[in-house]
DNA sequence: TATAAGTAAATGAACGTTTATTTATATTTG
DNA sequence: CAAATATAAATAAACGTTCATTTACTTATA
């Protein structure tokens, strides 16, 4: 038997989340993959039922996958609040800035439905994408360390002014001066666990 | 000469903004959006140079001119900063919560290429979309209220988790309690306010 | 060791459909 | 009539997907 090509998958997955990230989403055909991955279309519907199956498992197991575990590296729920945002927070800021098409899919997580129901259906499947942090905040409230919200409401809090700030460090990214600076992060951070802190 | 069908163009709008809503911007197509507009799609031709254009002005125009002003209601930079941030953040709640169409679109502002450029060629020409923002916030600055951070972080930190917010209180819509309420809306925003004040 | 059978991987060309856009024509009003 | 709006029908190009076939490698047999 011929054996399975493992790098024309990789060559695959890499390649889509380029074209997505320079030319979005809605500009992404298979036959544009096939031919930027060197590949014929066909092969692609041998790793792949159809083209939902793809981003679909571009979204979930290449992008938000990696971005778990990235964010995740050197963290855990004993930590005390300031010490675990602040890890949190550099590592996903790290992991993303140095990954602009893995960011650039994700984005579309809130716009795309299919990404969107894609990602709420994993979110119930696995329990929880982002299990330690649940915890985290949840022993956190407990002590009565923070104020009582909704969990994800909190999720809210803390993550989207980073994801926001990600954002703009690529606008910025082009430009004579980054103003997204190691810096600015943390005092970005710093508000925020100031904020919730009672 | 025969005068133009107004209702037509406002038909056209608003049916685009729903199927984008419904089904993703990438599924938004000419001959769909005239069949369910009622009009032939030569019709949308007349009135947009293409579909480029098209999606241009509803981003621009129909989704972010119209947020401005419903954000902007009654708001002036000269409050103080607790009263000026709550002002913004419930008349954008109720405007985006009350308008899950044009939330949508804007959503893609983030993510598609076309759109994310639009947007920043019309911040560029307008020289500021929402001017009287950026003053409050020197303003503050100025009068040693809140810490020192560039425009962009600033924005960021103010109006990314509203935007979240926004986003689970849709995600809660279909299920049988909101957990986004008004009281959990200005506990995040005052969270935000405290973290930010010196 | 040589070779033929077996098998999954991979392919190029093609399918029918849908896409954005245009041509040629009809309709509506000053 | 003149002039603009609106249309139905048509266009080539691109779309997702499939067909029939070849390729490359393993394994079983002589």
């Amino acid at each position: 038997m011929r054996p399975k090509n493992l790098e024309k998958e990789a060559t695959l997955r890499t390649m889509a989340l380029q074209i997505i990230a320079e030319e979005g989403l809605e500009n992404l055909s298979m036959q544009k993959l096939a031919k930027a991955a060197n590949v014929s279309p066909r092969t692609i519907y041998i790793k792949y039922e159809n083209k939902e199956d793809l981003l679909i498992k571009l979204f979930i197991e290449e992008v938000l996958g990696n971005y778990e575990k990235a964010v995740l590296q050197n963290f855990n729920s004993d930590m005390d609040f300031a010490e675990g945002v602040q890890c949190l927070w550099q590592n996903a800021f790290a992991y993303l800035t140095n990954n602009r098409p893995h960011f650039a899919l994700m984005q579309y997580g809130n716009s795309s439905p299919l990404l969107n129901k894609a990602f709420q259906q994993a979110n119930i499947q696995q329990g929880d994408f982002f299990a330690p942090i649940h915890q985290f905040l949840e022993k956190q409230k407990a002590q009565g360390c923070i104020h009582h919200l909704p969990f994800d409401a909190q999720r809210a809090m803390l993550f989207s002014p980073l994801i926001s700030l990600v954002s703009e460090y690529f606008d910025y990214a082009t430009r004579d001066r980054q103003i997204i600076t190691p810096d600015v992060l943390m005092a970005c951070c710093n508000i925020l666990i100031k904020g919730m802190l009672k």
